[in-house]
DNA sequence: ATCCAGATGCGAATCAATTGCATCTGGATA
DNA sequence: TATCCAGATGCAATTGATTCGCATCTGGAT
């Protein structure tokens, strides 16, 4: 039933609406959160193939309805690209929480000075510390 | 002859100055770019096993001698954690340039506060754009 | 010169991610 | 509504990075 919004966003995206990608951005929107693709199948009680979900997600990606987090921890993540936002891990224990900073506008652009690049598209800002249950 | 420089930050680092580490710091030192494990055996010419590497570069990254960065490029790299700075990836050509630019001391006490977390300890800035070359 | 905790090399194992291929299906068309 | 096919999926096999077990070696303290 509530599948009416990730059709619609996929319908917007000039994708087909399969059952899997349903399925899936559906997930994505749910959990809101940095998520692996093993967390993805938990989620989804398995319903989805691996191989399904690496081709979506790279799918979505390029659709901007997902946003891949690199965050050294052996394997990437994948949350769903709502408003744009950065992260903060606890090296302790592993959690992470949502930021709702982001960079002034003048430090993007001076990169795009000083590096010579022709475009600037995006950024990845990710903090490292310990929370405030890891004492 | 130019070990002296690893030998001693080695020794520094509290680390045995063995020739596989020495061999390691200084070809990370030499190369100042971000660097992957088998850029690491080629600069070497074969002369570091694979695992030794990892092994090595784990404990470097303890001592910050070198940081680790992630791309997104299905494998991580490592440079010489000389002065603190960041890179800009050209997502067509994957050059990656060095940027002296670096976060506002403010937004990185906000985060501390906005968080809730004892500790802001790190952070990892990346820029994604196209280059110059790649029109 | 001796000694041993820690370091290394090798091969095997692990684990995330990708690919080939046969089969299936969303949705455009008649 | 029935037909059709480019694109999507599932499965199994593969790749490629990273890690691990273990026997051997070595830096540097004594």
């Amino acid at each position: 039933m509530n599948d009416h919004v990730s059709v619609d966003l996929l319908k917007a995206a000039g994708l087909r609406a399969t059952k899997q990608r349903i399925l899936l951005l559906r997930a994505l929107i749910a959990e809101q959160h940095p998520f692996s693709v093993e967390d993805i199948r938990a989620h989804t009680k398995n319903a989805l193939d691996t191989a399904t979900i690496y081709r979506t997600l790279e799918i979505f990606k390029e659709k901007n309805l997902v946003r891949q987090v690199e965050l050294a921890q052996g394997r990437a993540l994948y949350e769903y690209a709502g408003n744009h936002h950065h992260h903060i891990v606890c090296t302790s224990c592993g959690t992470i929480r949502d930021l709702d900073i982001c960079l002034p506008k003048t430090l993007h652009r001076s990169v795009r000075e000083v590096s010579g690049f022709s475009r600037v598209n995006q950024h990845a800002l990710e903090f490292f510390g310990v929370c405030n249950k890891c004492v």
